[in-house]
DNA sequence: CAGTTTATTGACCAACTGGTCAATTCTTGA
DNA sequence: TCAAGAATTGACCAGTTGGTCAATAAACTG
C-alpha cells in the first residue's frame, strides 16, 4: 500500500516511533518529547498529527497489531488444510519480529492501560475476536464442535501467557521453548493428526518429540 | 502474626492502600497523594515510612503476593494426594479474593513495570520459582519425569494468561470459566486420575463434564 | 513531670509533562 | 515568481508529582 501524502508518512513514522519507545520505556515512560526525538522531530509535531497523547498511543497499538495481523494473514493464505491453518496462526504469533522481549513488553504495557482507556479496550477486543474467529475456523475440521471453544480458548490463553512471560524480559522463554509448549498442548489436546500442519522450519526448530522444560 | 509497633501497622496499612489504589488507577495513576488519602493520612507520611515511591510499590507487590501465597499454602496443607496438591495450587490461584478484575489488573500493571525495576523483577522471579516448585512437587506423582516441566509450564502459562484476560476487565472470564479451562487442560494432559484431587466446591461449580466456551 | 524520641502534618520546591500558540520555513501550483 | 497553504519549530504555560523540610503533636521513658 502506497502512502499518499507526507502527512500519512509522518503519522506512520510517529506511531512507529511511539511503539518503539514503549518497548524500552513502557507506556508510563513514553513522553511526547521522547517520541518526537526518536522520530527525529520536534515535540510540537506530534500533537500536530495526533489530537492527543492518548490518540497517538491508540494508533500505535493499532499499527503494531496490524503488523502481526498481516503476518498471520500471509501465513493463512499459504495454508491449505485446517491443521496448516491452525499452525499458521500459532507460528505467526511467535514469529521473531513479534515474539521478542521488547515487543512483548510494549504490548504488555499497553494491556495494563486497557481498563482506563475505552479505545484501547475496543482495540483489544477486536484483536481477541479476530484470534478466536481464526482459531474457530481452523479448528472446525480438527475437533468436535462442542470442544472447539474450549480449545480455542486454551490456545489463545497459552499465547497470551507466553507473551506475558516474554514481556517480563527475565525468566521468559525463547521462540523455541514457546513453540514447544504450543506443540505440547496441541498434540495432547487435538492428537497427532493436528500436527501435520506444522511448517518444516518449526519441525526442524523443535527437533520433534523433545519435551519442553521450565526456565 | 501480631504487629509489634505502630510503625509496622502503618507500613502495612500503606502498602495495602497502595495496592488498592493500583486496582483502579494502575501503577501509572497511583500517586503518593492518592495512596495517603486512601489510607486516611497526609502525603508526607508515606515517605516517612517508605524511602521512595518505588520502594512502596515493591512492598505492595510483595504484600499482595504474600496473601496469595498463604492462600495456596493453606490449601496445600489440607491436601493429601499429589492430585489434591495440584488442585490446591490451581484452585488457590482462582480463589475469588484474588482472581477478580481489579486485583488482576493491579498485578498486570505491576508486571508491566518489571523490566524497569530490578527489585520488582526479583519479586516476580521468586513468585514464578515458587509456582514451578509447587507444581513440580505435585506433578511428580502424576506424570512421567520427562514431562513434568512441560506440564508445569503449561499450567503456569494458562494461569498467567487467564489472569491477564481478567485484568483487561473486558472479555475476561469469570472464576467458573477459568477453572473450567484449567479442568480441560489437566484432564487432557494428565488424564482422569489427576482429576480426583478437585475440591467438592470445584466439582459443583463446574457441573462436571461441560465444555468451556469463549467470551 | 520533664525531656527525648517518634509520628504527623502541610507548606514548599524543582522537575517534568501534555498541550497551546505564534512565528518561521518549506512545498506547491497557478 | 509568488502567494496560499502545509509543515515544523521552540518558547511558553499550567497542572501534577515525587521528594524535602521545618514545625508541631503525640507517645514514651526515666
Amino acid at each position: 500500500m502506497a502512502l499518499r501524502s507526507i502527512s500519512e508518512i509522518r503519522r506512520l513514522e510517529l506511531k512507529q516511533a511511539a511503539f518503539e519507545v514503549m518497548q524500552t520505556e513502557g507506556v508510563q515512560g513514553t513522553t511526547l518529547e521522547k517520541v518526537a526525538q526518536h522520530a527525529g522531530a520536534a515535540k510540537g509535531i506530534v500533537l500536530h498529527y495526533f489530537k492527543s497523547k492518548k490518540q497517538l498511543f491508540e494508533h500505535a497499538m493499532r499499527h503494531a497489531n496490524s503488523l502481526l495481523r498481516d503476518e498471520v494473514a500471509a501465513r493463512l493464505r499459504r495454508a491449505g488444510s485446517p491443521s496448516e491453518r491452525l499452525w499458521a496462526i500459532i507460528e505467526g504469533n511467535f514469529a521473531p519480529a513479534f515474539y521478542c522481549p521488547p515487543v512483548c513488553h510494549a504490548w504488555l504495557s499497553l494491556c495494563a492501560e486497557v481498563p482506563r482507556d475505552r479505545q484501547l479496550e475496543r482495540i483489544q477486543h477486536v484483536i481477541h475476536r479476530r484470534m478466536r474467529s481464526n482459531l474457530r475456523s481452523a479448528l472446525a475440521g480438527l475437533a468436535p464442535a462442542d470442544e472447539i471453544d474450549a480449545i480455542a480458548l486454551g490456545i489463545t490463553t497459552l499465547i497470551d501467557g507466553l507473551w506475558l512471560r516474554a514481556g517480563l524480559q527475565s525468566g521468559g522463554f525463547g521462540q523455541r521453548e514457546a513453540l514447544a509448549q504450543m506443540n505440547d498442548y496441541v498434540r495432547h489436546r487435538l492428537g497427532e493428526e493436528a500436527m501435520t500442519g506444522r511448517s518444516a522450519e518449526l519441525r526442524a526448530l523443535l527437533a520433534d518429540g523433545k519435551a519442553v522444560g521450565g526456565g
